[in-house]
DNA sequence: GCCATGACGTTCC
DNA sequence: GGGAACGCCATGG
């Protein structure tokens, strides 16, 4: 296994319960900046029985992006709720509030919030006939 | 080795 | 605020 998993996994572990962080700055901690992708690509190789918290990373928007993948979407939000993670009505967590670290959010631009249109733009172009 | 794909992000329109 | 395009890195065909 390649050591950017074994940094990525190794921060993810380094996320503290009641905290979230996003793909964006696991990518960044593990020394691979922009990487953003490869984090969600190590996370979905992870087995069921492992220790890794993969539930505490979201995407920049603050939101969960495993919707379409399956059903753990449901899972994650529920584990992140039994960590007393709220939830925004518009079912994003606030990273300036859960972020981690803090102040790594501080300073996130406002591009944030259209993130999630983003990914669903994204599909709907790959799912184009 | 090139092309397509994806638990993403930032910028531009 | 929503939509589209480009960039990023690693994997698989």
């Amino acid at each position: 296994m390649n050591p950017f998993y074994r940094r990525i996994y190794r921060v993810v572990r380094h996320i503290p319960k009641h905290r979230v962080a996003t793909y964006g700055v696991v990518a960044r901690l593990a020394g691979r900046p922009g990487a953003a992708r490869t984090v969600g690509w190590a996370l979905s190789a992870l087995p069921d029985d492992t220790d890794v918290p993969w539930w505490r990373v979201v995407n920049a928007a603050g939101r969960i992006s495993l919707s379409s993948h399956n059903h753990s979407d449901v899972v994650q939000r529920a584990l992140l709720l039994r960590e007393g993670v709220r939830f925004a009505p518009g079912g994003a967590i606030a990273l300036s509030e859960f972020g981690w670290p803090s102040g790594a959010y501080e300073a996130a631009p406002a591009a944030q919030t259209r993130a999630a249109s983003l990914r669903r733009s994204r599909r709907l172009k790959g799912l184009r006939t």
